[in-house]
DNA sequence: GTGAAAGCGCTAACAA
DNA sequence: TTGTTAGCGCTTTCAC
């Protein structure tokens, strides 16, 4: 949390809802719920435990009149069955771990709203873990696997948390020659793209702002804009390309370090919205406009790259498919269904706004 | 997903890695686990499953050498508990569910992150789910409490999805003289606060956006707004309120309908900083610059508020902390531990930026 | 079509 | 201190 150092800070208070300091925790209501099981619907109904079960599994397999007779003893008990004891006894968990390097990235929270989407309508369950992208937290998670608790693991980064085979999805950032399926932009063609487009513009200074040095979708990236630069024959300075670690604040100070060169840029490519938006603030401080003295663009559609001043050229990704697309394959796996295949590269976008234009004549 | 409608779109396509079209999920590696159970580490170690299961659990009650036989077996036979089967026996599941109205929304994501990490210091799992604020998911959700899915629930929406008691807590927007316990903010304390912010700089006409209708947080919000406004003299303008729904859109709509008006407001309040963000661009589509033509003001401090352009005043939560402590609470409710407090209130923080100033002496 | 019964892996009496 | 054993609630043979 922020530090709450301002002198308007209010401090925590408790509400006088004329309760005592101390209250019971079953105060106002009672936590237990009422128990019922099996047993207790099958004595009801007058037919075994078995014929229950059967009634619930395969209704096809119980003759209508006991179906009814069961159905009736289910809604008189209240009864919900146990699906603990369904887990523990049919040995699968029906969870998937998805283990998130940042669930506050606002595109990470896309991929995830759409595996939890397809997670439903397959009829699972998805374990979010925020993993802070640190490797000990993401074998932690991946163990719940081995401990039964899930059946599965969707990891959003190139790391492969197991050591023993597994079931497991690798979307977003992927591992190069790793041994799980995978589901990735073709970063390196994006990137691309949208070096040409600024090349076009007549752009021969671009700047980078690149993704952490352990990044592969960073590799790739950089390798597509040495590919649209090699392509128009300009020289790759080796000065124009800094490290980010995709933040607000990295933007920002990647921004000042372009600024500060000798020559600078008169574009500056980002490799994610959010350090674009932190670079358009440093840009501006500086006192230059975008994109009349300097081109900005970005990587990956937020939300907020469409609101910016001016609002923010781009690369759109179908975040959400990356997410619904991992969960089914991720079940093919559990349940041993054949994969179409095994390594899906999904489409890009360039998404032309205001922060891009012509090289100023002047330069 | 976005509409990938552009001409530049690349058509998904699969990567030639010399795998034919369809292949086997077992392809590469295999998906099974060498099982080992209790029993079988019981054999290796020379005892019983009990005593096994003691060293587990409580190794003080075990002769030293007795569970060096045992740590001895459980290493040799790549033992790990099977948690459903512990779960299940146990009769506790160690899940929290969090009901989470978008995870998108750069302030929930912060609350989850909070509660990730103290679920995880006490030794739970956090369910996540994304229930788009619909009362039949949050039912589905609240249901794998009585499923045995889970333990309790966290509901960060003013609505109970339990018919029964059921262990749950109740954050962030928090639902009146409702029988579970709740972590809130003084939104009508903060609101009142940056209301008089406005008023102090001679804002007399002060727009405000408001959030959705049904949403008691508006409510306390508009509340702390009007006490501000009659403290001061100044009539309350039914004109200058409008509704929105926390995105983006809505905030860029609002200020375009405020600025219709034929008296026009000085100052313009959003409920949240997506909103305000929205407003900005439609008040800089407008030819009018924030503040020296109006002042803005939104409400959590995102980390854009503070890169916007010019940077927004708002109001700083300790978003971490709702989550931090509603699992806390959650965990002292499940396990039938004293709640020291029903009802926790948590402190804001006025977090002055460059989008108010002193009201135009020319107006 | 239905019932009896075994047993999933583990914990917790109770016995020794 | 350690072992024996009875289940937790459910599914699933296997008889009937």
């Amino acid at each position: 949390m922020p530090a709450l150092s301002n002198p308007q800070l209010q401090v925590p208070k408790i509400s006088g809802d004329g309760q005592p300091a101390v209250s019971s925790p079953a105060e106002g209501f009672d936590n237990e719920v009422v128990l019922s099981n099996i047993r207790e619907v099958a004595r009801l109904a007058g037919v075994s435990v078995a014929t229950v079960s059967r009634t619930l599994k395969s209704p096809e397999r119980v003759l209508p009149e006991t179906r009814d007779k069961v159905n009736a003893a289910v809604e008189q008990a209240g009864y919900r069955p146990n699906l603990m004891a369904v887990q523990f006894r049919s040995q699968r968990t029906g969870n998937l771990v998805i283990l998130v390097p940042a669930i506050a990235n606002t595109f990470f929270a896309r991929v995830i709203s759409g595996a939890q989407q397809a997670a439903q309508a397959a009829n699972y369950r998805l374990l979010l873990c925020d993993t802070q992208g640190r490797e000990e937290i993401e074998r932690e998670f991946a163990e719940l696997v081995h401990n039964h608790q899930a059946d599965g693991v969707i990891q959003l980064r190139a790391f492969d948390p197991f050591t023993e085979p597994a079931p497991m999805v690798n979307a977003c950032e992927v591992i190069q020659g790793g041994r799980h399926p995978t589901i990735s932009l073709d970063n390196r063609a994006a990137a691309k793209a949208m070096t040409e487009h600024l090349i076009e513009l007549g752009h021969r200074r671009i700047g980078l702002i690149k993704g952490p040095k352990s990044s592969p979708l960073t590799r790739d990236r950089v390798a597509g804009y040495q590919d649209a630069l090699q392509q128009a024959g300009i020289d790759c300075d080796p000065a124009l390309i800094c490290h980010g670690d995709f933040s607000l604040q990295a933007g920002h100070d990647g921004a000042a370090a372009m600024l500060a060169l000798p020559e600078r840029p008169t574009a500056l490519f980002c490799e994610n919205d959010e350090m674009a938006i932190g670079a358009l603030k440093r840009i501006k401080q500086e006192g230059l406009r975008v994109p009349e003295d300097l081109s900005l663009v970005g990587f990956d559609d937020i939300p907020f790259a469409a609101y910016c001043d001016p609002p923010l050229t781009t690369i759109a990704q179908p975040a959400e498919v990356f997410g619904q697309q991992a969960v089914e394959m991720l079940i093919a796996l559990i349940e041993k269904k054949p994969l179409v295949e095994r390594h899906v590269v999904l489409p890009f976008e360039l998404t032309l706004r205001g922060s891009t234009a012509v090289v100023r004549q002047g330069k």
